[in-house]
DNA sequence: AATCTATAACGCAATATTACGATAAAGATT
DNA sequence: AATCTTTATCGTAATATTGCGTTATAGATT
C-alpha cells in the first residue's frame, strides 16, 4: 500500500514515531541545531545557512512544525521559528526512558 | 528529486537523522518497545504481536537493523532479535544532550 | 502605488517507503 | 528424504518524501 497502517498502534507510539520521523533526516537535524545555537531563529537565516533551496527548506520547517516540533511566529516581514520545547521535551524524555536493564537479562545477542 | 542530499551534512547529522528515521515509524517504535520488555527476543514473537504481515515485519526489522538500533542471531532455526544498546545510547545521548537554556533567552516564540 | 523581501504553495520528476502475497532458503522434525 | 517452521527476499501496487523552479502572497520600503 504505502500507507502506514497507524491505527493499529497506540497514541503514543504514533506520537512519537511523527516526531522521530520529523527528526529523521539530515537537513531537519541540522534545522533543529540551527535553531538551537542561534541567536536569530528567522527563517531567512535557516535558509542561508543550509545548502538546500529555499523551497525545500519551507517544505522542511513545514514538517517540523506538523510534527510539533518547531513553532513560527510572525515577526514583521519575515517569520521567526522556535524549538517547541514542550513537544520536544517529550521526545527527549521518551529515548530518557527507555531502560536497558531488562535487556541485559537476555543473553541471546 | 527524492534522494536526500546527505553529502551536505555532518557525519553525525546523518547518523542521528538515520536512526530518527528507523524510529519514525509507529511499527517500528512497537517492535523496539516489544524488545525491551519481552522475556524473549524471538523474530516470530513479534509477528504474533503486531497486526502487520510477516513479510511487513522483516522489511521494518531490516530498516532497524540497517540504522544500527537492533541486532539479530540465528538461534537454531529460528532468529532472535535485541536492541543494540551501544546505538540506542548513542541516540539517547543525542536528545539528552538538548540544551534548551539557549533558547529561552530568545523572545520571538 | 510600485517595488522589494521573505516565505509558503504549486507542480513536477525522481526516488523511497509501506504493505503484502508468493516464493526461496535453511534448519528442525518426522 | 519428505515435511514443517521460520525468516528473508522478490515483485508489485499504492503512497510518501525529497528537491527545486516557479509562482503566489503579504508585509516592508521606496
Amino acid at each position: 500500500m504505502g500507507a502506514s497502517k497507524a491505527g493499529n498502534f497506540t497514541e503514543k507510539q504514533n506520537d512519537i514515531a511523527l516526531m522521530a520521523k520529523a527528526m529523521g533526516h539530515p537537513a531537519r537535524i541540522a534545522i533543529i541545531e540551527f535553531l538551537l545555537k542561534a541567536d536569530t531563529c528567522i527563517c531567512n537565516d535557516i535558509v542561508s545557512e543550509l545548502p538546500l533551496a529555499q523551497a525545500t527548506i519551507s517544505q522542511h520547517l513545514k514538517a517540523l512544525k506538523n510534527a510539533g516540533l518547531i513553532k513560527g511566529n510572525i515577526e514583521g516581514n519575515s517569520i521567526c521559528y522556535c524549538i517547541n520545547e514542550k513537544n520536544m521535551i517529550k521526545l527527549q524524555s521518551y529515548f530518557a526512558n527507555i531502560n536497558f536493564k531488562m535487556t541485559q537479562k537476555k543473553e541471546c545477542c
